[in-house]
DNA sequence: TTTGTATATATAGCTTAGCAATACATGGAG
DNA sequence: CTCCATGTATTGCTAAGCTATATATACAAA
C-alpha cells in the first residue's frame, strides 16, 4: 500500500475528488471513502471527520443531492451529483489541469528527468 | 493574464514551489514573490501575509538560511537553500508527482478528452 | 447468548495555511 | 518635495482536514 499523501497537498482537491468518484454514479459516503482509496491505490484515505462534512459542505453547496435508504439493511445516504455538480466537476477539473501544468512545468526546471541517451 | 487559482488549490504547494525557485540561486523575498509570478504566469501570485510567514516557517525547519544584506541599497534579506532544503526539495518534488498522476488518473475516466481522429 | 468486528453516519474541537489589513521604511522618478 | 514601487513584518480571520468521540446495526465467532 503506497504511503498516505499529506494532509496539506489533498486540500483543495479533495472536493474535485469526491465529485470525480460520484461521477460513476450515485453513492454513500462509506462506498465514496473506499472508491476513493482504491482508485488512488491508497493515496487518498478520506477519514471519516473528513468525509462527512465535506459531503455535507458538497450538499449545502447544491452540488450533489441526498437520499436516505432505510428500507434494505443499514440505513444509508445516497449522494448523487447534480447538474450543478456536473458543471462544478469540470470545471474544477479543467483548473485543476491547468494547476498542475504549472507545477510540473516548475519542477522541470528543477529536476531534470535523466537524459534520454 | 492567466486567473489566479484558488487559495485551497495551491495550500500544500507553496512550500515546494518556493523551494523550487529557490533552487535557482539565493533570492531575498520580493524578488522570490516576483520569479513565481512569473515563473507561473501569473497562475501564483502570493501574497506578502503569506510570503513572508512562508519563509520564516522554511527557515525554522532549517530548510533555508537567511542573510540581511545592508550595505547596498535597500536592506534585504537574501535565502537560500540548505542541504536539507534541497533534500526536501526532492522528496516533495517526488511526492507531487505521484499526487498528480492520481489525480489525473481519476480525472481521465472522468472527463476523457476528445478522440483523436 | 454474548462478544467482537466491519459497517455507517455524525459532530465538537484542534491545528494550521493563506489571506486581508495594517504598519513602517527606503530608493528613485518626476 | 512628493509619489510610487520596493521591501519586510505582524495581527487577526477563515476554513479545511484531522483526532477523538458518540451512536447504531449486521453478521460472525465463541
Amino acid at each position: 500500500m503506497a504511503e498516505k499523501l499529506s494532509r496539506d497537498l489533498m486540500r483543495g482537491s479533495l472536493d474535485l475528488m469526491a465529485l470525480s468518484v460520484l461521477s460513476e454514479g450515485a453513492m454513500y459516503g462509506y462506498l465514496l471513502q473506499k472508491k476513493l482509496r482504491e482508485a488512488s491505490e491508497g493515496l487518498v484515505r478520506l477519514e471519516a471527520g473528513t468525509l462527512y462534512p465535506l459531503l455535507h459542505r458538497l450538499e449545502a453547496e447544491g452540488l450533489i443531492a441526498a437520499r436516505w435508504e432505510e428500507t434494505t439493511g443499514r440505513p444509508r445516504k445516497w449522494y448523487e451529483l447534480t447538474t450543478a455538480g456536473q458543471g462544478r466537476l469540470h470545471e474544477q477539473a479543467q483548473e485543476w489541469r491547468a494547476y498542475a501544468d504549472c507545477i510540473l512545468r516548475l519542477l522541470q526546471t528543477v529536476d531534470p528527468p535523466p537524459a534520454t541517451v
